[in-house]
DNA sequence: TTGCGTGCAAAGGTTTTGCATGGCA
DNA sequence: TGCCATGCAAAACCTTTGCACGCAA
């Protein structure tokens, strides 16, 4: 979104490629700090999060704070053209992530809107509960 | 749930009434120690963690993580007979939160364990988005 | 040369844990 | 008496910030 003065660099430039290879895949800075630890080209911890700052703001990485103590994580999500914006659903006892990608929530979204007059953010909102291989698993 | 050779303490006691006094109503842990410390009541922090702690694996209490940085808030919820469990929508803008009492998404959830294999827990779900009010200031 | 970017280390805040003591049953 | 609970302080954790130096333009 905001293009200042800002420059190319190395760290820049290694971080959005990392990211860009792996879209719909989630990062913590901690993973993102070893991924690069680990190959020899390392980037401070400061520098990952203010990199990923201004990614967020630009609108090239989405943030989600996903489950509680837990660390946040980034997703690359491009220009956000291609993908719709899609919920996660977590859960809670395997700890799997999933993408809803799904026509009925646009239902539910509008009904929210308009009988609740309530705007829901998919970016933040995350869906807890438990996963179909957990539930077999319960018998639930 | 789980009901182990626990003894009634003074620090029990008082979590518990007070919480109690005020269903409906989040606290962080914070503020309950505050709450202790005005009254001349002092709780430990680490005690009011153990605590709620055991009172939410009891089910009496629950805990969100509603803001990315902000720290866990904790709500009595009882025996949780007599409130049908509600969701959550907070607003990112005010902060307020809301509790959502409709019916339209007993539909959604049923949509999504049978389409999705996902069952959603209720209780730990919050929706982020904008609140009525804050979408009129900021004419969306 | 200008000023943004980087890295280190330190600070910030919340939650957890180790350990000796205290209190319920 | 036996065992759980408490409280303090320290640790653990994630993230942010201050500051001097480095590097892009």
């Amino acid at each position: 979104m905001a293009e200042k003065n800002q420059y190319k660099t190395r760290q820049h430039e290694q971080l959005l490629s990392y990211l860009a290879e792996n879209p719909r895949t989630h990062f913590t800075a901690a993973d993102i700090c070893e991924h690069f630890r680990a190959g020899g080209q390392k980037i401070g911890t400061a520098t990952i999060y203010r990199q990923l700052e201004r990614l967020i703001s630009e609108g090239q990485v989405k943030k989600y704070q996903l489950g509680e103590g837990e660390s946040a994580c980034f997703e690359y999500v491009g220009d956000g053209i291609q993908d719709p914006l899609c919920y996660h659903l977590k859960c809670e006892r395997c700890g799997m992530l999933f993408h809803l990608q799904c026509g009925e929530i646009t239902e539910f979204e509008r009904h929210i809107t308009e009988e609740h007059g309530f705007l829901i953010d998919p970016r933040r909102t995350v869906f807890y509960g438990l996963c179909e291989a957990c539930r077999k698993e319960q018998g639930i």
